[in-house]
DNA sequence: GCCGTTTTCGGCCCGACTGTTTTCAGTCG
């Protein structure tokens, strides 16, 4: 199973939904969503400390302290379990529907006797929920509408939740004895911003003990099928996981098999076929004799294909097997080209983690500028004011001149909110005190294309705004991207030499590997930030590196790969040059 | 339940939007 962290963070995040939905003391449930937060944010695995190193951590007091214990003891709570009796499991599900929360998720279940997400969906396209008090025609229409939102991404996790899934499940496996090689394939390999099944891959001369230890993991809820070579199980999270286990020397060609896109397998078949040769999962062999040409390694199979090797987050036959064959594949941005994030938060907003502990995480990444860009006063609820952003960066300029964090250099930000009219929080003057302003929409995402788009474009020109923040606002199986002319809105950004974020958390992957396309294509330069709000986060531009290399994106693309003097120039925007 | 330059009780996240209402409840960020 996963870390203790995770596990105390999930009871404590159901603890506080079930005693909101029962009409429990609201106060009490945010501090239990609080600690839940910190403790799924916090770096060090919770079975490995001390009872009064937890005291420390913001916002976990004695009480809490002690539900850590039964987690531990237990690997559950008492006060859930006896919730759970009274609020079946569907009721806090349907909580996930947009514009169903806790009051609706109620009278649902005690006035319809409506348990579940399905249930829901039967009832409202019986027409039957107008009649509730407190409900109407609209409110039925808007549930039904959230229900083809929630359908839209459904079975299929997010990024950050198959990574942690798939890392533990080969971890596992690849300490059974016998285990040669183990990784996983699949659209996770490829980095596609949701998974459908994770395909896991054993390099094994004996299946048996793999296939054995695999249906017995922990996280495993069912076992779907199970033979001597391939079994798939369920996981109580409902994320579908399939080991295959192959003899060593077909490693590589399994490895191709079940990772491309079926689109750029079929293409890579058929180059096979016209070669006189055949492809599958076992190798590539020739047609006539059945000799086995390539196997073992994925470089060798695409070799004997005439071909380089294809980086995995390619692999969609997008252009990428006529490329290889011509020499032209691009160079792709990696991780380790990153030299800075640009957009992440602290405990002075909503993160859990200190400005200390933040800075101190981004100099261990090897960094060499890292910005703070906490959230701005329009964003009520983090009541930001002046005052505080400007201690902010008076504490965040001594650290710079303490050396603290070596050669590390430190830039003052913010991420403004994007008002319907385009306009920011703070005005002009106030804003050139910034050395980095993340633009973003976080309201009002219900309006029309015209305002979106001029929303947008209007914060491009923005000669203050460097970047566009999630640009699409959409969150990935729970909010649609908000309706904009595209075209349009790259155009101004490129024009405005305004950089496009790849906001690389999980849930959001926002701009989308479409649209970053397309952008790139009119000239846009791009941001990959973590959007961290915890020290574990600022592992997130992984992931927006998958949708810049789904892409093409090159360093030349990623203003946050370039050299401080070069990132220095970009963010001093032509409007506020000084000629 | 957590917290304290308001310190062991009494606050705690505020405001907009939507839809159902006839003065406001529920949801969302």
């Amino acid at each position: 199973m996963a870390r203790l962290n995770d596990q105390v963070q999930a009871l404590l995040e159901e603890y506080a939904d079930l005693l909101t939905i029962t009409g429990g003391d609201a106060f009490r449930a945010r501090a239990y969503e609080k600690s839940a937060r910190a403790i799924g944010g916090w770096p060090a695995d919770l079975a490995a400390m001390d009872p009064k190193d937890i005291l420390e951590i913001p916002g976990v007091g004695k009480s809490t302290v002690g539900k850590i214990d039964e987690v531990r003891r237990t690997g559950t709570l008492e006060a859930v379990e006896k919730l759970r009796q009274k609020i079946p499991p569907g009721v806090r599900a349907m909580m996930k529907v947009p514009g169903v929360g806790p009051k609706r998720a109620l009278a649902l279940h005690q006035d319809l006797g409506v348990s579940d997400v399905d249930e829901l969906r039967a009832a409202a396209q019986a027409g039957r929920l107008h009649d509730l008090a407190g409900f109407g025609g609209r409110t039925e229409e808007n549930i039904l509408h959230g229900l083809d939102v929630l359908h839209a991404a459904a079975g299929r996790a997010d990024l950050g939740t198959a990574a942690s899934v798939a890392e533990e499940v080969t971890a596992a496996l690849s300490a059974v004895p016998g285990c040669l090689r183990c990784t996983w394939a699949g659209s996770l390999r490829r980095l596609r911003e949701t998974v459908g099944d994770l395909d896991v891959l054993v390099a094994a001369h004996d299946s048996a003990p793999l296939m054995d230890a695999f249906v017995a993991l922990p996280a495993v809820a069912d076992v779907i099928v199970q033979g001597s070579t391939k079994a798939s199980v369920r996981t109580a999270a409902g994320l579908q996981v399939d080991l295959r286990v192959v003899a060593p020397e077909a490693w590589g060609a399994a490895l191709v098999y079940f990772t491309g896109s079926k689109a750029h397998n079929i293409k890579l078949r058929t180059m096979a076929v016209r070669a006189g040769l055949k492809l599958s999962e076992y190798g590539l062999f020739d047609h006539e004799t059945g000799a086995n040409v390539a196997s073992a390694t994925e470089e060798e199979v695409y070799a004997a294909l005439g071909l380089p090797w294809i980086p995995p987050t390619l692999r969609e036959d997008r252009g990428e097997v006529e490329a290889a064959a011509a020499g032209e594949l691009p160079t792709l941005v990696t991780e380790r080209d990153l030299r800075g994030d640009l957009h992440t938060h602290t405990d002075l907003t909503d993160g859990v983690a200190s400005l200390e502990d933040m800075l101190a995480t981004a100099k261990a990444r090897g960094y060499a500028y890292y910005a703070v860009t906490d959230h701005a006063p329009d964003l009520v609820m983090q009541r930001m004011t002046d005052e505080k952003t400007l201690a902010q960066r008076a504490r965040l300029r001594e650290l710079a001149d303490t050396r603290a964090y070596g050669r590390m250099r430190l830039l003052h930000g913010t991420e403004l909110n994007i008002a319907p009219d385009g306009s920011v929080d703070w005005p002009a003057e106030f804003l050139a005190g910034f050395d980095v302003c993340v633009a973003s929409v976080h309201s009002h995402f219900g309006a029309d294309r015209a305002t979106q788009t001029r929303r947008l474009i209007r914060a491009c020109e923005n000669p203050h705004v460097h970047i566009i923040g999630h640009p699409s606002a959409r969150r990935v199986g729970r909010r649609a991207p908000i309706d904009v002319d595209w075209p349009a809105v790259f155009a101004a950004a490129a024009r405005t030499g305004t950089a496009l974020e790849i906001n690389a958390a999980p849930g959001r992957m926002d701009l989308n590997d479409e649209h970053v396309r397309a952008a790139r294509a009119a000239g846009v330069r791009f941001s990959i930030d973590s959007d961290a709000h915890s020290t574990p986060q600022l592992d997130n531009p992984r992931f927006g590196v998958g949708t810049a290399q789904r892409a093409w994106l090159g360093t030349e693309d990623v203003i946050n790969t370039w050299p401080w003097q070069k990132l220095k120039r970009f963010l001093t925007k032509p409007a506020t040059r000084e000629s």
